[in-house]
DNA sequence: CCGACAATTATTGTCGGACAATCTGACGAG
DNA sequence: CTCGTCAGATTGTCCGACAATAATTGTCGG
């Protein structure tokens, strides 16, 4: 049933080719210079500028524009244009009290039999940015750091809510990349993050789901200290 | 403080304005004909057919687009355009996943102290367009029946966490607008949910959940059964 | 000095047209 | 039957234009 040229054998590395369009390409683009924090919360994001400076045309980034406002990472102000989304106190607590529901759920599917490799090749991931240098900054910590969450809530074998989890997070990264520079005790983390995934491997529900929290509302007030606005 | 015109006393009816963009209303429009059943999953949509009926350019019709694909309504396929989206068997199993982890979550925090009357009140509404004909098909009765069971989302606070349960029960209702003719004893699922409420009411949190996951299986086959796709 | 008001400027929202790239389906050659 | 070629349709992207709206500046009377 299969065609014989599916694949062949001897062309492992070609180039794969860029076959998304110019649209996502520019929303790609300013997602890694938000993530980077080239660009600060509240920035106007002017569309004639941008046109110029990728090359592209106004209605290219107006449509990138949009995919980044659903997403959450930029926000709409009608006839005045878009801007860094800044996240206020109350924003922080949605945030975070989504992410204690959804990652809490992912925990118990965790206690009872889902398959944990996901979350230890994370937390493999996680310590190992920690440890290395890392020439990107923190970015790549934190990254993986949020994708270990994330990989909480893939336990639950649900996409959707994965996604849901992963714009949670990623609204996050873009209030954190303008002050990611404080990283005390990354290792103090990592080690809170070993205790948690030994409380899922034991099947201790209750006492997973506790320290999720614990953990989930120390970040919140780590994060709300250093993010200003109201 | 308040200027003298702020509120003029014998004019309460007027027609307030859209001061909406073009683009989201456009986006209404499609969305409301997806709702009704007009267009079926599946079916393509022409940018410039539809540029010309609405009456507006090319360029918005896309933006359009952008919006509803971001909301799952329709799905993009690359060249080829945007077709209402068709839902596969994998795609009810995600999202009747989806639903029982953020409504019983909800319903958790109703056993443990929220307050119920927002949830009573929907059940309410849903109760009322049960029982009245409705010119407009059983479009408004299912839209009551899944907004009760999204203000059991409601009940955690979180805007987030229901803007996703609003999206899910939206795709929902994208499938649902094609069947929905069929509508078997619908006393029965009101008399369901008035059961659910009440377990609510009672405090009574294993009950309530399992009796959700029950119901939420059913409309799940019942659905599943109607819509065609794998 | 200051607030209200008018004038200017910058920017967005929307339009229309244009063109290349891509997909689709039909057709004909081998 | 498979493979290239071709024409038609549709999308992706660009450009230029304009009105509507908001932000800024300038003016003036108190």
């Amino acid at each position: 049933m299969s065609p014989p040229f599916a694949t062949v054998k001897g062309m492992a590395d070609v180039p794969v080719i860029d076959r998304t369009s110019t649209t996502l390409r520019v929303a790609e683009a300013l997602r890694t210079m938000l993530f980077a924090g080239d660009l600060h919360p509240g920035e106007p994001l002017r569309e004639v500028s941008l046109a110029e400076s990728f090359g592209v045309a106004r209605s290219t980034v107006r449509e990138a524009f949009q995919v980044l406002a659903t997403e959450g990472l930029v926000t709409r102000y009608p006839n005045r244009g878009v801007a860094v989304t800044a996240l206020s106190a109350d924003d922080l607590d949605e945030i975070f009290g989504a992410r204690l529901v959804l990652e809490s759920a992912g925990v118990r599917a965790g206690t009872s039999g889902s398959d944990l490799k996901p979350v230890v090749e994370a937390l493999a991931v996680y310590a190992e940015a920690v440890d290395s240098p890392g020439a990107d900054g923190q970015a790549e910590s934190t990254r993986a750091h949020l994708e270990f969450h994330n990989s909480l809530v893939a336990l639950l074998g649900n996409a959707r809510l994965l996604a849901s989890a992963h714009a949670l997070t990623a609204d996050l990264r873009l209030g954190l990349a303008s002050v990611e520079r404080v990283r005390r005790n990354a290792r103090d983390q990592v080690a809170d993050h070993r205790k948690l995934l030994r409380l899922v491997r034991a099947g201790d529900e209750r006492g997973a789901v506790a320290e999720l929290e614990r953990h989930l509302a120390a970040a919140k007030t780590s994060v709300a200290a250093r993010v200003v606005g109201g």
